[in-house]
RNA sequence: GUCCCGGUCGUCUAGUCCGGCCUAGGACCCCAGAUUUUCAUUCUGGUAACACGGGUUCGAAUCCCGUCCGGGAUACCA
């Protein structure tokens, strides 16, 4: 047999957002379409006109796009096998059914929802074991069509399973699976109203599409085994089939909102790194070896296989994935790092920082790149560059805790008013931060500087605090205390660096009093 | 109820197909220590698992059976 190029599909129906398991699906359908050199598309489920919205169909795109997902062939983009929207496709439908009607694989079916759940109730009363539809219509006279016709009845088109017939599959990841067609029912293809399920629906476009490989959650494998037949019925060949487990919370039940954001959208708005998330996301379910957890997309698609993705359900943990966001935080380099920090940073610090101080901005970012995970936890560290901070209770009482305390800080104001600090922002700092490259690390080369550079400063403080004859630790609180108003964050000479000299004697100033 | 699938540290997993290299490896979390002006980062070390019971075998996390537990399916949703 000649091996088909591969092609591959997500099939969402924009019924809601993208969610985690929504994702990880559209990502390994994606990952393998990639590794095997084939195809990766999408086709839009909107069948369910009653829950379809464009406003959720935008959401799913934007989400992939914003995990980097790309797609050869669908929305926005086209392709040869199109439309790629199955309310598009309704004549494609339409033709199939009526040749698999006259081919006796479908029949017409008349009942009412009503009448469906009388004879399901009827059946569950003979405990027959199967409680599915009662194939009422199955063999109707032409007589009781016509009178079912006559009445008004839009009938649904049914197909017609075959009866106790045992099927031998093989799942990618199930391997091989015995199923009795009698757990199955006279599933309904065709609405009245012309609209396809999903079964049918999804066999039709799966054949149009020449889908080869069927990635999806395992709550559809009963629903191959209908496909498997219907298949068969219209003489296509099937794709391959890979039931993945689902994605549980912590308790090991159905992840809801409750338990993470359901929207992919809602990481992006967050600050959560793309690749990050991805990078988690590839994780639940898969691994990238037995010894490595951070990989690229690149590395991903060079090794991954369908057969290796696990066979049990695994869950959700969002510790892990914000460790994961750290790890790629601290990847970047400054320009990149402010550079995926803008939109966040906008609204929060000074529309000039991003014009005229560039390096200082760098310079400022830098000193957070090992203290944040996501990048919305940014805005709320940096007030205290652009105005007095506030002052929070561990920062009170550091002020507090040695009654001289205050008199350090006077002290120290009048010192540094005499010093060579850069100066404060707005001012240009030019022939500062350009040069000096934040965080300060212990071994960094020292640098020739028109101002003092945090090494300069700390050299200078450590010796004013030995005049004082006082231990550097209980000044150094104090002071951190009344220039940023935490405890906690960047170096306190960088701190005094980026501060520069106006703000630094000012705020000194003001909390010694 | 019936059918299908699964079960390795608290979590994600490697190892399972082709039994011995596994006194079960990595990562997150947690704990301790080191570095240190705080926080964080980084580094070192530590706690912690083959669901249970049988069987096959010289030898089983790996193969077989049973039990228990978990998940999925059983729509004119997808």
């Amino acid at each position: 047999m000649i091996h088909p190029t591969p092609r591959l599909r997500f099939a969402p129906s924009p019924t809601g957002p993208l969610h985690l398991g929504g994702a990880r699906t559209a990502m390994y359908n994606w990952a393998a379409a990639r590794a095997l050199g084939g195809t990766f598309l999408l086709r839009i489920e909107d069948t369910d006109q009653a829950r379809s919205t464009e406003a959720s169909l935008q959401i799913i795109l934007a989400g992939l796009r914003w995990l980097g997902i790309d797609w050869d062939e669908g929305p926005e983009k086209g392709g040869d096998f199109g439309p790629y929207f199955q309310m598009q496709r309704l004549h494609l439908y339409r033709q199939a059914a009526d040749r698999l009607l006259a081919q006796g694989h479908a029949y017409r079916c008349y009942c009412t929802p009503d009448e469906i759940e009388a004879g399901r109730k009827e059946l569950e009363a003979q405990k027959a074991g199967f409680s599915g539809y009662n194939r009422r219509c199955r063999s109707l006279t032409a007589e009781q069509r016509a009178a079912f016709e006559a009445q008004g009845r839009k009938p649904n088109l049914r197909f017609r399973m075959p009866e106790a017939r045992v099927l031998q599959v093989h799942d990618l990841i199930r391997g091989d699976v015995e199923v009795n067609t009698k757990e199955l029912d006279d599933w309904v293809m065709l609405r009245g109203d012309g609209v396809p399920l999903y079964n049918f629906a999804c066999v039709i476009d799966d054949i149009g599409m020449k889908i080869t490989h069927v990635v999806r959650g395992e709550e559809h494998f009963l629903n191959g085994i209908k496909q498997r037949l219907l298949f068969e019925a219209l003489g296509a060949e099937c794709p391959l089939y890979a039931h993945i487990p689902l994605i549980l919370n912590k308790d090991g039940k159905k992840l809801s909102k409750r338990d993470a954001d359901t929207n992919m959208l809602d990481y992006r708005d967050k600050g959560f790194p793309p690749e990050a998330v991805f990078n988690y996301i590839a994780l639940l379910g898969w691994s990238f070896s037995g010894d490595r957890d951070v990989f690229t997309r690149e590395e991903m698609v060079a090794r991954f296989q369908i057969p290796d993705i696990g066979k049990s359900g695994s869950k959700f943990d969002e510790e892990k994935l914000r460790w994961m966001c750290g790890e790629y935080v601290r990847r970047w380099t400054p320009a990149q790092f402010v550079e995926r920090a803008r939109p966040w940073l906008q609204g929060h610090v000074p529309e000039a920082v991003f014009a005229s101080h560039g390096p200082w901005l760098r310079n400022v970012l830098a000193c957070f790149q090992e203290r944040i995970a996501i990048l919305g936890e940014l805005p709320p560290k940096l007030g205290w560059l652009f105005a007095a901070p506030a002052m929070d209770a561990a920062a009170a009482q550091n002020l507090t805790k040695d009654p001289a305390a205050k008199s350090w800080l006077t002290a120290y104001a009048t010192h540094l008013a005499g010093s060579n600090l850069p100066p404060s922002w707005p001012a240009s700092r030019a022939g500062a931060d350009d040069v000096v490259a934040l965080p300060s690390k212990k071994d960094a080369p020292e640098v020739a500087c028109a101002f003092w550079t945090p090494s300069a400063i700390e050299r200078d403080c450590r010796a004013f605090v030995e005049k004082l004859g006082i231990k550097f630790g209980s000044f150094v609180h104090p002071v951190r205390a009344a220039l940023t108003g935490t405890d906690k964050g960047p170096g306190l000479f960088d701190v005094l660096f980026l501060l520069g000299k106006d703000s630094c004697v000012q705020r000194l100033g003001a909390a010694a009093r």
